[in-house]
DNA sequence: CACTTGACCTGTCCGC
DNA sequence: TGCGGACAGGTCAAGT
């Protein structure tokens, strides 16, 4: 389940590996994964040059600068790459000599030999290395958008304040979340029109290191609990980023390893029965907002 | 309008 | 062992 942490670790990898790669194919080989690849569309990225990898909540910004020379109008246009993993989504970085067929990959990643069975895009560069979008419930996506039009893009343009912009107050998204929404607190952090990049993982972790019971009101909360919250929020981005994300099931890095987030500091996500690490009470799981959630009645009120 | 629920998918796990 | 069903959770459409 990437969320702003994992999204935030792949991005780092790719920024690393795929600066000023230059794309020679994609290969699309389950279409719902990228709805908008046809045709036309190798023209617009065929020689085009990886310049900067982005992110944006949950979602991956590969930007694109078009190679110079072109009888294709449109593809004088940087593009962006973007990619949302949704659920279950991968993004697998293997060069030439590491791609599974040559001489293998390392030996801790979760991902075999590639492409696999839910291998759904394939782009390769020039160097012979490829990125593979794998993901095994289809649910996420691939999409190219020109860079200078990409505030039409209506996702994109509905998403709430980055939490770790460092500009960002507590009064700022306690307006955001809306102050007086009936609405639980568990279900807000989730909107990701309200506040980006928070998943189920990272918000039952912030509300649990803010002291603060999921199924609250949003209007129930006081300034000095909202205050608390992004505090609780910034803090667990921040160490699940430091951790290599949260491996809950599927996510891998962009070198198919998995993240320690969730063994090293989750208080409450998927330790229903553990103690509470504050108060040794057991860790009780409900359903808030349609979503399991894990907390501790003693410690979150 | 504000909010909640179901659908989209596939793999895993649990109980019978 | 096999099988049905619940479950996992990000987002959007449909429902209340």
């Amino acid at each position: 389940m990437p969320e702003l942490p994992e999204v935030e670790v792949i991005r780092r990898g790719l920024a690393g590996v795929l600066t000023d790669k230059v794309i020679i194919e994609v290969t699309v080989l389950e279409q719902r994964s990228f709805p908008g690849f046809n045709a036309r569309t190798p023209g617009f990225i065929w020689g085009a040059r990886v310049d900067q990898v982005k992110r944006r909540g949950k979602m991956l910004m590969i930007e694109l600068i078009p190679r110079v020379k072109t009888r294709v109008a449109a593809s004088v246009y940087p593009h962006v790459l973007m990619v949302h993993l949704r659920m279950t989504g991968q993004l697998i970085y293997r060069s030439e000599d590491n791609d599974g067929f040559a001489g293998g990959f390392a030996s801790d990643s979760l991902v075999g030999s590639l492409p696999d069975k839910s291998t759904r895009v394939i782009i390769d560069f020039i160097d012979g290395s490829k990125l593979f979008f794998n993901d095994q419930r289809k649910f996420g996506y691939m999409k190219l958008m020109r860079q200078d039009l990409l505030d039409q893009d209506s996702f994109l343009s509905s998403l709430g304040p980055e939490p770790l912009d460092e500009t960002l107050s507590w009064q700022d998204l306690r307006k955001s979340i809306g102050r007086t929404s009936t609405t639980s607190i568990k279900a807000a952090l989730l909107d990701q029109k309200r506040v980006a990049g928070i998943g189920n993982i990272y918000a039952d972790e912030s509300l649990f290191r803010a002291k603060v019971d999921p199924r609250r009101s949003v209007a129930s909360l006081s300034p000095v609990e909202f205050r608390r919250l992004l505090v609780a929020i910034r803090a667990c981005l921040r160490q699940s980023i430091a951790d290599g994300g949260s491996t809950a099931r599927n996510y891998v890095n962009s070198e198919g390893l998995k993240g320690e987030f969730l063994d090293l500091h989750a208080a409450v996500y998927g330790r229903t029965g553990l103690p509470c690490p504050h108060c040794g009470t057991p860790i009780t799981k409900i359903r808030v907002a349609g979503r399991g959630t894990h907390l501790c009645e003693k410690c979150q009120v």
